[in-house]
RNA sequence: GGAGAGGUGGCUGAGUGGUCGAAAGCGAACGACUCGAAAUCGUUUGAUAGCUUCAACUAUCCGUGGGUUCGAAUCCCACCCUCUCCGCCA
């Protein structure tokens, strides 16, 4: 959520920052109700004073043994009541100013830094490192190719058990999927982090506190009989882990590896990755959470992105890492790196984690705040990442592992948790 | 789902209509004592917003939202959450 101070007293630079999301927005109306909203307030300020100090007389008298009938304490009466209907009227107004602007404002997504690429969408992005080398070789199979040759899993099954774009894995890869997250979870909590094992549903106001709504309640799935959502990335459930709290700079950073299913109902997307673990309503994640002392929150998104890098090069899967520029950033982030794991089969990078400072935004959103060196309450910063997503993962896996005779090779690593070196046929 | 108890400041906990933003204790900060520390003594110590460099001041906040009243932590209504017992259940 954007600063209501700023959006008071400079919105040009709010309107800078969304232009460079490709936004153009014209704020003074919002900044209007926002001043508007503020001289209401001091006129009620004025008025409950007033009202406040007719209580003190009241009660005064009558200890001073003044009769509650009489017509001084009467006269009085009829003076709090008319200032009680003012009140009432002027917060009527208030709350119907204020619905309105806290709906538009909690539907503006975060400034992009100050530094950050200038450009409209992905064509802008900007390459930052390659790790490992991309190989290529004649008739390589895309992961699902694979998969029906190994008997990893079943669409048509899964469309009968729920719909299309979701999967059921067999055997081989069931056990792959359930290695892969212990894998990362061990590899993290060996780097420092705290593994957390979160609620899948979340209410509204986790959803609120982590930027998916009010704006894009039509990507989750939502419980009919009660406030409760399916969990559509494990940021949600870790932001509200801290949500209202002032947590002790001393604790700071906190660090976070949870994993959970993620659901996303991915409309908009008919057509687009229909085969294979791209895009699933439903997938397996281990996500990377930071609490992070507001002065060094950007050292710490290379850090969080370096941590999930890792876990690339412990699987031996070629990637590379990609700045987003500000016409492509997420509704919640500051800055972006995403993570692109090479897939032989399609001969393509795909996204695979994405690394994301969001600054204060979710903060003030959720109120978890901390304390400065001046001992006052500042908001501290967030920053996410994945570390990785699991089901693309095992797609990389499959494709950069498949061999000539059918056979897929694993990365060493993985060989303690799934007990074989090799996928193969049955 | 049914019955009961309860939700107060960083924590414990008092407060059932009128200087209550809230006693007391703990914790924390500062000062004194000390070579230093502990113990002791003294002072200070909630949040947000507005005004303001600071201070002072004003408003709001005692689970949430309504209501009664000149005045609500305190009374009334609804909801949420926690705990105990019962039922159900992995």
């Amino acid at each position: 959520m954007i600063d209501q101070r700023l959006l008071r007293n400079n919105p040009a630079l709010i309107e800078e920052g969304l232009k460079a999301r490709g936004m153009d927005i014209d704020l003074a109306p919002l900044q209007k109700h926002c001043k508007a909203l503020k001289e209401l307030e001091e006129k009620r300020n004025i008025l409950q004073s007033q009202g406040n100090s007719i209580g003190k007389e009241v009660g005064k008298k009558i200890k001073q043994g003044i009769s509650p009938n009489s017509e001084e304490i009467s006269n009085l009466r009829i003076k709090g009541n008319q200032i009680k209907q003012e009140v009432g009227l002027i917060e009527e107004e208030e709350k119907s100013i204020n619905t309105r602007l806290n709906d538009q404002i909690l539907c503006l997504p975060n400034l992009p830094e100050k530094d950050s690429i200038q450009g409209k969408n992905e064509k802008d992005n900007k390459e930052i490192r390659r790790w490992g080398e991309p190989f290529s070789r004649k008739n390589l199979k895309e992961h699902w190719e694979i998969a029906n040759k190994l008997n990893l899993w079943d669409s048509e099954r899964s469309a009968l058990i729920a719909k299309s774009r979701f999967v059921t894995l067999f055997n081989q890869a069931a056990k792959l999927e359930r290695s892969l997250i212990s894998f990362m979870l061990d590899l993290h909590v060996k780097k420092g982090y705290q593994e957390v094992l979160p609620p899948a549903l979340v209410n509204t106001a986790s959803l609120k506190g982590s930027g998916q709504l009010p704006k894009f309640a039509e990507e989750s799935f939502r419980c009919a009989d009660d406030d409760l959502w399916l969990t559509p990335t494990a940021e949600v459930p870790l932001t509200s882990l801290h949500r209202g709290e002032i947590i002790p700079k001393e604790l700071l950073p906190l660090k976070y590896v949870a994993y959970s299913p993620c659901f996303r109902r991915e409309a908009g997307s008919y057509g687009r990755d229909t085969r294979g673990l791209i895009r699933l309503h439903q997938f397996n994640k281990v996500e990377l959470y930071w609490f992070s002392n507001p002065i060094n929150s950007r050292e710490a998104l290379d850090q969080i992105t370096s941590d999930a890098e890792s876990v690339l090069q412990q699987l031996e899967l070629p990637y590379r890492v990609i700045e987003l520029c500000t016409g492509d950033l997420g509704f919640s982030a500051k800055k972006t790196y995403d993570l692109e794991v090479w897939l032989p089969g399609a001969n393509a990078y795909r996204e695979i984690s994405s690394c994301s400072n969001c600054g204060d935004f979710q903060a003030r959103r959720s109120s978890i705040r901390t304390k400065d060196n001046n001992k006052k309450n500042v908001l501290l910063h967030t920053l996410n990442g994945s570390g990785l997503a699991i089901g693309r993962t095992m797609a990389a896996i499959l494709e950069n592992g498949q061999q000539s005779d059918g056979s897929i090779n694993l990365p060493k690593a993985l060989i303690p948790y799934f007990g074989s070196s090799k996928l193969k046929p049955e």
